[in-house]
DNA sequence: ACCGGAGCCTGTTAGC
DNA sequence: TGCTAACAGGCTCCGG
């Protein structure tokens, strides 16, 4: 489901329904839903904290609490957040539920089970390999051609490496390559100076677009409160196989590289 | 060191 | 209609 303008929209909408908020217990049905520690440490460790604040990185979901702990989620391709009265009807999908004070839920259900739950103190060891956040003032082309340098592998593969930038997936890598009218198969090492100032500025101009929508809605991804976002009305290649360019008319095609749907238009990338 | 492919999972959709 | 195969917005591991 999640890309980076999909997890950013799910941190906003938890953020004021979690700040403030205490844990008071947890439920796990899946123990492999947790990722790190075990669900026994886990639960005993989070019990009586209070969510300070939320905060994204790359894809992650990052929960800060108090004494020092953070509580972290990772929705992978089908998970799904949401704070709900304790009383609201359960789903059969829903694997980690954490109750809340003032008898609300914050539930993690995710039906393809790829999804996980972490619970660190030092959030470096988990998100210390991370690339830089494309949409931060210091990601400038320079940074991007940096990124870029030590990679001849197809740009549509490099800009799904989270090492090397944080926070795109299938959809916006499609995207942004359109929109700097770069070819997905071109060596990320190989691109021109113009080329990377075209996608560092379609690279920006994609997320913010997505975030101002809140999100594609294309296969499972809604939003915590159950409606979608509006980024699939958006979009210009991706799914759009067989359909027209509304740049150059040229049909949409689909290959696939490095396992991954890549969608792009032969007219205009090149 | 790099690259492709399998694996993790279940649900939905496309095709016969 | 019903079965099967392909496919899915992520990421890691493995072997060549």
């Amino acid at each position: 489901m999640p890309e980076l303008p999909e997890v950013e929209t799910v941190v906003r909408a938890l953020r004021p329904q979690l700040v403030g908020r205490t844990i008071q217990d947890v439920h796990n049905t899946w123990p492999r839903h947790i990722a790190t520690p075990d669900f026994p440490e886990l639960r005993a460790r989070v019990q009586g904290l209070q969510f300070t604040s939320l905060s994204r990185r790359a894809k992650y979901i990052v929960c800060h609490l108090t004494e020092g702990e953070h509580l972290l989620f990772h929705l992978k391709m089908t998970g799904h957040l949401a704070v709900v009265p304790a009383t609201y009807p359960t789903d059969k999908h829903v694997h980690t539920a954490f109750s809340l004070d003032k008898g609300s839920e914050l539930r993690f259900k995710d039906p393809r089970k790829f999804g996980r739950v972490y619970l660190v103190r030092n959030l470096h060891e988990l998100l210390g390999k991370l690339g830089p956040e494309p949409l931060e003032d210091s990601f400038t082309p320079a940074v991007l051609q940096s990124r870029l340098q030590t990679h001849k592998q197809a740009i549509k593969k490099t800009l799904l490496d989270q090492t090397v930038l944080a926070g795109i997936g299938n959809i916006y890598a499609d995207e942004a390559l359109h929109e700097a009218r770069i070819h997905p198969t071109r060596p990320a090492n190989a691109l021109t100076e113009a080329e990377l100032v075209a996608l560092h500025r379609a690279i920006q101009a994609v997320l913010r677009l997505g975030i101002a929508r809140e999100g594609a809605s294309i296969t499972n991804y809604v939003k915590p409160d159950g409606s979608k976002g509006d980024m699939q009305n958006a979009v210009a290649v991706f799914r759009r196989t067989g359909m027209g360019c509304y740049r150059c008319g040229r049909v949409i095609e689909r290959v696939v590289l490095g396992g991954r749907s890549t969608h792009f238009c032969p007219g205009c990338q090149t």
